[in-house]
Parts: structure tokens; C-alpha cells; sequence
RNA sequence: GGGCGGUUAGCUCAGCGGAAGAGCAUCGGCCUUACAAGCCGGGGGUCGCAGGUUCGAACCCUGCACCGCCCA
């Protein structure tokens, strides 16, 4: 088979993707054996598009699913999407508003209808983007957190919490988003830094002349205001504390009472209490005993309790109040202030903290099992250090409002008898209330949070709660990939939910991927406009280029900056390999297949067991990396191995073997065959399409009993343990390709067009052993010449003239000379010595001076000092030479 | 305010106790029949600043500055 010039990577893609599953090569079988491999992908919100940041997460999945896979471990990717109840619930509402509707007019039922009918025609999108990355998921195992056997798990985890007294219902302060009209959690919460102000307001004191003066930013609350706190230890106010003042506008009498959660240094010291309406007010106000007055209702307007300013909107009554406080002369004065301002997640509404009934989580004792779990060891965090961002979540966490206000979800199992009121937690809705026995039952109407349901996903989508056989085999997964931001709302819920429902950690280890951002180094947001879409680039470079370029940048615990350059440097790679590739089959084209392996490979020719050692250090190599997840590192390996020792060097020295036939061009064959197998097999986890559609041309030739019909499930390549250089072999390789490099140099300074011949030579320099030299040399000779493609290379005896005028490169081991064209002018050459000599007497003098240094003789390892003594000798040679060669070339 | 990262070549980043590295960009020479998405060669860095530990520091410690993020 014949490969096209350049690298196709659409024509690539749309072959193999499609014959990988049609083959069921992802599909997990708990039956068969084998060590497991299990992840859960974190699955993204049903309504949202593949951002970067999935696929970077995708690609590295993918790397790891991919590897295991290859290495023979029974391995699962369980894909799948969670049902973003807020998110998911406000598309739908768009769509009907477009149509004039809302969602009341529709009513629950049919309104829910139409949202899984949403979710049918565009909910699969994200899913069928990743698999444009080539992720290798269980497709036949794809999940939906409102799927009926996922719900079934969060009745199950409901009813059992609420029945051990962890969940438990209770009218408390929550984050209200009035646009949404639901409760949400901390965590929808966003905080923006706001251009505020700051008001003083006069609250005159009852039975005496003056006033307290409060600062807030939210003179609109005043009306619910049940007191003034003060610092108990401040003594500008020691004498009012117990007194109390009259709350203007509203004309209440409230207390001065002193507090120790007041900041003095705020305002004025003082400040005006709403328990409804702010958090810490509320705590403060329980303490305190001071009612609750609610004077905006949950559309974020302001209710019968704030009088005379009833059903006006927060900010027009904000207005009024400060109108009327001007008029009577109680707004003191009012400044500039920048303060952070609560906003909902989904809809950037300005959020309320509102007074109702909801449900919690008791999280306590959770948090303190999955802190255990993790302070043992029984999960661990790559890179460590986001072990502290997850404690310090876990030790400060609230108990966390499970109910929302929303239609789509699961709909909370609590049932009230509407003859008694009672209330009754349970799977299955009771037909007659078991206190008095009527039969008026009414389910709760509030639905969970989403992540209450993504919290049970690794033991869910495995079938929990019956014991199922994936659950057995592939529970507790290997790990989890995911983003930072993602830590609280996932790993921390999951090590809760999963250390209460099963016993056993959800994952025993964590990477946390880098955040991806863009050329200016600035995090992607949809408001900033800089969001690049992964199809996008996947559509100029090639999925394979996309899937190296996040590999290669993928530094644990460092930002990821995603650039044209090192995208447009992956495609140059696809192609580099495509095109080694495209040598190695010309090459075969006339050869048997299978090419079987030549019986002895020892016998084989210094420059193919040279590259079999170095191919075996690049396998070991890249292998450790990805089993510490070191991705960046696998790739360069690869990536420097395949490109600067494979192509650069020995495809160059196949050449010469090749021409001459025989045993040597079939070793030459066998190796280079050998090589690029072994490298799509290492390659493939990173790039999945060039590979395959590569080791498919080469498959025929490839000697391998039970041969895989696909590379996607091909066996990893292991690193040979013996070796196949002796160490005199390895000097001498090492030999040829400076001697080359060196010849490259002088031609290059010489001016030789490439075509044209070198006469090189090699002199012995004084510390050489000539004999192993030139021992080794024979071997390497003719690769040497091929290289620099010299028409003549030899050793000359040491102190031999140089022939003719020439122009000298000196190396450790010996002295490289290029003869010069004649009429050459030697000034540039002369430059090129008088530079090197200068960087060889910088190097010296440090190496004396350490040696001259009696504690670094007396401390430093004797390894050390025979290094720096060796290399202090080296370059006094090296100097020597130099300054010879300066000499004739005029320049001393 | 508390915490966590970062500061190394023009750019993006590796390296994290024994002569400063990669990719891209740049400069010079080449269409040498796998590859111009290429080949050969070259230039370019007191490794943020100041102290300290050490025979020896880009690397360890302390402080500072600046950038970014998280939490409040």
C-alpha cells in the first residue's frame, strides 16, 4: 500500500473511528481477565459544547484509556452527560419564550416533556464532539444522570440519608437566584468585585438626642432591619449597647446590641442588622434573638412588609429609600466602595439571600470520612498540592441546600398527607399517609441539585445499588481526571457520596489537569470572546496534531497556553512520522510479508542495534512517564526520539545498506520495520489516526503471532531488558555522529554547497587511546561519510600534518579536519577558533578554580572531582589545539 | 485579608544541587529522489530582585517585587 505524500488526517479520521467501534474494541466485559483500568469520564452538562478544556480533558483520558488498554488491562471509559437542571431548564425556557410562552404556561408535566424532547434532538452534541477527539469511551455504556437507573440510585441515597438524620429540611437564609427563582448552592454562586457605594445612614436613638450612624451597601434592606450591632469592645459605642434606636422610614424600634463578628474598622463600626437578607446578619440575629423580617419576596421585589414601598424592584426602591432619607436629612454621606457582589452562576442575576424552606445535607460527618480518605492515602491528588485546596473546602463546609426550585430534575421523594400535614420520606409514593391513613398524598415539588446525582456517578452508571458485576470489577475506579474548578463540586461530592454508599473511595487517585488559556495567556470566557472551539482547530490541524499539542503542554499543576506555533509544530510532526513512514513502506515494496526477524539480532550492523537501544530507551522512557501521568514528557520523548534519532539519523543511514542489497538491505528492512511498529504502537495513545491508518500499511509485513487486526488494540511495546551495544560500541556510535556533526559544522563554515563532496580526517588527540579508535571506527566509517556525505573520512596518526589547507573542528576524543576549497578565505574561520577558544578558557577557568578550591577537594564526591579534573585536562587539549590552529590560520 | 501557583532564550515552556535545554521565531546555506509541514549549519540567556545554607544553587531556605488563580 502505497502512502499519499502528505499526512490526511480528515480522511484518517472518518476511516477509523467508526471501524473501532463497529468492532467493539472500547466495549468493557467484566468477565474478562486481566488487571482493571476503570475511569468514569466527569460528564459534561448535557446542554453544553466541547470547550477546550474537555478536550484537553478528553485527549488525556484518552491517553491513559488508550495505553492501558494496548498493555492488556481490562479497561473501561464510561462516557455520559448530566441533566444541568438550571442550565438545562433556562434553554428550554428561551426556546419557549421565542414562542411566547413560559413554562407555566405549559405546566410541569408538559413542560418536563419537552425538555427531554430537547434533550433527545441536542443533548448528544458534546458526546458525538468528543468523539471527534477519537475518545476510545464504552459508547454502549453512555449514562444520563436522569436515566432510570441513575434515579433510582438518588431515591435510594435520599431516602437512606434522610432516614440517618443526614438530610433533613429546614427554613434557613440560601442564595436565591430571582430570576430563576430557585435556591442554589455556594457553589452557583459567583462573586464579582463591584463599583459600589457606600451609604451612612442617621438611626436616631430613642428617648435622647443623637443617632447611631450604620454604613451599608444595601440601603434598600433597611426596611428588615431587626437592630445595630456593634463590637462589644469598641468604646465608641460602650455606652449604647442595650439601648435602641428608631429605624427610619419603617418607624420600628430597634436594639443596639454588641457583637463580636462586627468589624470595627467597617464604616462607621456600627452596623444595621437584616437577618432575612444577609448571611451574617442571620447568624447575628439567631444569636441574638432578633426577628426576621422578609421585605423582598422571591421575584426580587419588595413585599408587604416593606410598606409603603411594596412591588417596587429592589433598585427602585433603593432609590426611593435614599430619596427619602435625603429629605429628612438622615443620609449622612455616601462614598465610593468596591465590594464583591453574589451572582448566579447561570443567568448572572445579582443573587438574594432569601428565607425559605429547603433541604440540606448534613455534611459533617462526610466531609470528615472523605478529609480521612484522602489524609490516608486511599486517594490521592496529582499533582499533591491540590490536596490543600481540597481540605480547605472540605474543613469550612456548610451544609449544603440540596433543593431547587426548578421542574427539571429528580423530584425530591417526600410526600405530605394533605389531611395531617405529615411528611413522609420514601422510595415509592405512598398511597395513604401512614400516620392517619388518608389518602390525599402530595409530593414535595422541588427537585435536587444536579450534583447531588453526579455526586453518585462512579458507582451509579456501574449499577449500584445492586451489586452488579461491573460495579464488583470496575468499582472503585483507577482515577479521575479533571480540572481544578471542579474539585469542590465533584471529587469533594463524590468522595462523600461514595465513601457513605459504598464504603470505598470512588477513585484511588486524581489528576488535576492544567487550565487551558489562551495566546495571552488570559483564562477563556464566553464574555471575554477569546473561547476557541476545539473543532475548530481539530478541522486546520487534524485531530492527532490537537490531541499532541495538549499532551506536550499538559504540565501538572501549571497553566496550559494553547498557540498557532505549537499546533502548526504537532501537524509538522503528523507529517514527520507520515513521511518516515512513507520511506519505510517505498522500501518494502518488494519485500516478503511478514518480514521475519533475522535469527540472531546481534549479528545485526552496528547503526541497527544502535537505534534498537535507543527505540528501547524511548519505550521505557515514555512508558514511566504516562504511568506518572507526566504527559508532556511522554510526548517529547516520543517526539524527540522519532524525529532527531529515527528519521534524522537512521533512516539517512538505511540508505547506504539499502543500495547494497543482500543481507544488509534485509536487516536494514527488518529494523526499520521493526521500529516504526514499535512507534505507532507507542505513538498511538497520543495520536490514534495517523498511527492506525500508518501500522495498517504496515501490518503486512510485521512478524507476530495472533497479529491484532487493528492498532487500537495492539499490544504496548515493553523495553527489552538486555542490551543490545556493548559499551564500546555505544562510544563508538556516539563517535560517528559527532565526528559527523563536527564535518556538517566545518562544511557549512567552509561554504561546500551540500552536494558537494568532503575530504575529512581525524586526528588523534594526545589523551586518545588510537588503537580503540580506530577499533571502532571501521564500524562507523562509512555512516560518518554518509552523514556529512564526505567522499573520503580517515584517521591520520597523531602529529600528522594536515593534508593541504584546511580548516579544524576539536572534540574530546580527537580533532575533525575539513579540507578548504581552494581560494578560501580563512578570516570567517578564524572568528569561529578565536570564539571557541574564548568559551574553552571561560570553561577552564571555572574548572580551576574549583579545583584549586581545597574544600571542594576535601567535600565534593570523588566522582565529582575526577569529572571536573578529566574535563579540566580535556580542555587545556582542547585549548592547545585551538591555539595551534590559530596560529596557522594567521590570527594568534 | 488568607492560601496556592508562576517569574529560565524574542515567544510558549521543560529542567529543580555538580559545564544552561526544547519547540516556535530569527540568521546563513540547500528543492541532497521519505518529508520545503523539509534538510544542514549558526546566533541568542549574570535562570525576577536581595540575602542565606552549601566546596558548589536556575534548583534548597528567608524576605521582597511583579503576574495569575482560588477562598473570604
Amino acid at each position: 500500500m502505497e502512502l499519499s505524500k502528505t499526512y490526511d488526517p480528515k480522511a484518517a479520521e472518518e476511516r477509523w473511528f467508526q471501524r473501532w467501534i463497529e468492532l467493539g474494541y472500547f466495549k468493557a466485559d467484566p468477565r474478562r481477565p486481566g488487571p482493571v483500568f476503570s475511569i468514569v469520564i466527569p460528564p459534561p452538562n448535557v446542554t453544553g459544547q466541547l470547550h477546550l478544556g474537555h478536550a484537553l480533558n478528553a485527549t488525556l483520558h484518552d491517553v491513559i484509556v488508550r495505553t492501558r488498554r494496548m498493555q492488556g488491562y481490562n479497561t473501561l471509559w464510561l462516557p455520559g452527560t448530566d441533566h444541568a437542571g438550571i442550565a438545562t431548564q433556562n434553554v428550554v425556557e428561551r426556546e419557549l419564550a421565542r414562542e411566547g410562552k413560559s413554562r407555566h404556561d405549559l405546566g410541569r408535566e408538559a413542560f418536563v416533556e419537552r425538555v427531554w424532547r430537547w434533550r433527545e434532538t441536542y443533548g448528544g452534541r458534546i458526546l458525538h464532539q468528543l468523539k471527534r477527539l477519537g475518545a476510545s469511551c464504552d459508547w454502549s455504556r453512555e449514562r444520563f444522570t436522569l436515566d432510570e437507573g441513575l434515579s433510582r440510585a438518588v431515591v435510594e441515597v435520599f431516602v437512606r440519608l434522610y432516614r440517618e438524620g443526614l438530610i433533613y429540611r429546614g427554613r434557613r437564609l440560601i442564595n436565591w437566584c430571582p430570576r430563576c427563582e430557585t435556591a442554589l448552592s455556594d457553589l452557583e454562586v459567583d462573586h464579582r468585585d463591584t463599583e459600589g457605594r457606600l451609604y451612612y445612614i442617621r438611626y436616631p436613638l430613642v428617648g435622647a438626642d443623637g443617632a447611631v450612624t450604620v454604613a451599608t451597601t444595601r440601603p434598600e434592606t433597611m426596611l428588615g432591619d431587626t437592630g445595630v450591632a456593634v463590637h462589644p469592645e469598641d468604646p465608641r459605642f460602650a455606652g449604647l449597647v442595650g439601648r435602641t434606636v428608631t429605624l427610619p422610614l419603617a418607624g420600628r424600634e430597634i436594639p443596639i446590641i454588641a457583637d463580636s463578628a462586627v468589624a470595627r474598622d467597617f464604616g462607621t463600626g456600627a452596623v444595621k442588622i437584616t437577618p432575612a437578607h444577609d448571611f451574617d446578619d442571620f447568624e447575628i440575629g439567631r444569636r441574638h434573638g432578633l426577628g426576621e423580617v422578609v421585605v423582598i419576596d422571591l421575584r426580587g421585589r419588595m413585599s408587604d412588609a416593606a410598606g409603603r414601598y411594596a412591588g417596587m424592584t429592589r433598585e427602585d426602591c433603593r432609590r426611593r429609600v435614599l430619596e427619602d432619607l435625603d429629605a429628612q436629612g438622615l443620609l449622612e454621606r455616601v462614598e465610593p466602595h468596591r465590594h464583591a457582589v453574589g451572582i448566579c452562576s447561570r443567568c448572572d442575576t445579582v443573587v438574594e439571600p432569601a428565607l425559605t424552606w429547603q433541604w440540606f445535607v448534613r455534611v459533617e460527618t462526610l466531609a470528615r470520612a472523605a478529609m480521612a480518605a484522602v489524609r490516608d492515602g486511599r486517594t490521592r491528588f496529582r499533582p499533591q498540592f491540590w490536596e490543600n485546596t481540597y481540605f480547605s473546602w472540605m474543613e469550612n463546609l456548610q451544609d449544603w441546600c440540596i433543593s431547587r426550585q426548578l421542574w427539571w430534575g429528580h423530584r425530591i421523594p417526600a410526600y405530605w398527607c394533605g389531611a395531617c400535614g405529615h411528611l413522609m420520606v420514601m422510595a415509592e409514593q405512598p398511597e395513604r399517609c401512614e400516620r392517619c391513613g388518608a389518602p390525599q398524598i402530595r409530593q414535595e415539588e422541588d427537585v435536587l441539585d444536579t450534583w447531588f446525582s453526579s455526586g453518585l456517578w462512579p458507582f451509579s452508571t456501574l449499577g449500584w445499588p445492586e451489586r452488579t458485576a461491573d460495579l464488583e470489577r470496575y468499582y472503585p475506579t483507577s482515577l479521575l481526571i479533571t480540572g481544578f474548578d471542579i474539585i469542590f463540586f465533584w471529587v469533594a461530592r463524590m468522595m462523600m457520596m461514595g465513601l457513605k454508599c459504598t464504603g470505598e473511595v470512588p477513585f484511588r487517585e486524581v489528576y488535576v489537569t492544567p487550565l487551558v488559556r489562551d495566546e495571552m495567556g488570559r483564562k477563556m470566557t464566553k464574555s471575554r470572546g477569546n473561547v476557541i472551539d476545539p473543532l475548530e482547530i481539530i478541522d486546520r490541524y487534524g485531530t492527532d496534531a490537537v490531541r499532541f499539542t495538549f499532551a506536550q503542554l499538559a504540565i501538572a499543576g501549571r497553566d496550559l497556553v494553547l498557540s498557532d506555533d505549537r499546533l502548526a509544530a504537532s501537524r509538522a510532526f503528523a507529517n514527520k512520522v507520515w513521511n518516515a513512514a512513507r520511506f519505510v513502506l517505498l522500501n518494502l515494496k518488494d519485500s516478503p510479508a511478514p518480514l521475519a526477524a533475522p535469527a540472531d539480532l546481534s549479528k545485526l550492523e552496528l547503526a541497527q542495534r544502535w537505534v534498537l537501544d535507543r527505540l528501547n530507551d524511548a519505550v521505557r522512557d515514555a512508558t514511566a512517564a504516562i504511568d506518572r501521568y507526566e504527559f508532556n514528557t511522554a510526548a517529547l520523548t516520543l517526539y524527540q526520539f522519532i524525529w532527531h534519532c529515527f528519521c534524522d539519523w537512521f533512516i539517512e543511514l538505511c540508505k547506504e545498506p539499502l543500495k547494497a542489497g543482500g543481507a544488509r538491505a534485509y536487516n536494514a528492512r527488518w529494523t526499520l520495520t521493526h521500529c516504526l511498529d514499535a512507534l505507532q504502537r507507542a505513538l498511538h495513545p497520543f495520536m490514534p489516526f495517523l498511527t492506525e491508518e500508518i501500522w495498517q500499511a504496515l501490518r503486512p509485513y510485521i512478524e507476530e503471532p495472533g497479529l491484532a487486526p487493528h492498532l487500537a488494540i495492539a499490544a504496548f511495546p515493553k523495553a527489552a531488558e538486555s542490551p543490545l551495544l556493548s559499551a564500546a560500541e555505544r562510544v563508538a556510535m556516539s563517535h560517528c555522529v559527532e565526528a559527523a556533526e563536527a564535518i556538517n559544522s566545518l562544511r557549512s563554515l567552509l561554504g561546500l554547497h551540500p552536494a558537494a563532496p568532503a575530504r575529512a580526517f581525524i586526528r588523534q588527540t594526545s589523551g586518545t587511546n588510537l588503537a580503540a579508535l580506530r577499533g571502532g571506527f571501521g564500524a562507523w566509517q562509512r555512516y560518518a561519510m554518509t552523514l556529512a556525505r564526505a567522499e573520503r573520512l580517515e584517521i591520520a596518526a597523531d602529529g600528522a600534518a594536515a593534508p593541504g589547507a584546511s580548516v579544524t573542528a576539536v572534540l574530546a576524543w580527537g580533532e575533525v579536519l575539513v579540507e578548504a576549497p581552494e581560494n578560501f578565505d580563512f578570516e570567517a574561520a578564524r572568528r569561529a577558533v578565536q570564539k571557541k577558544l574564548a568559551k574553552a578558557r571561560g570553561y577552564h577557568e571555572q574548572q580551576l578554580g574549583r579545583l584549586k578550591n581545597p574544600e571542594f577537594l576535601a567535600k565534593a564526591a570523588a566522582e565529582t572531582r575526577e569529572e571536573v579534573e578529566s574535563r579540566a585536562s580535556q580542555l587545556e587539549e582542547e585549548m592547545k589545539l585551538l591555539e595551534q590552529q590559530l596560529q596557522l590560520l594567521g590570527g594568534a
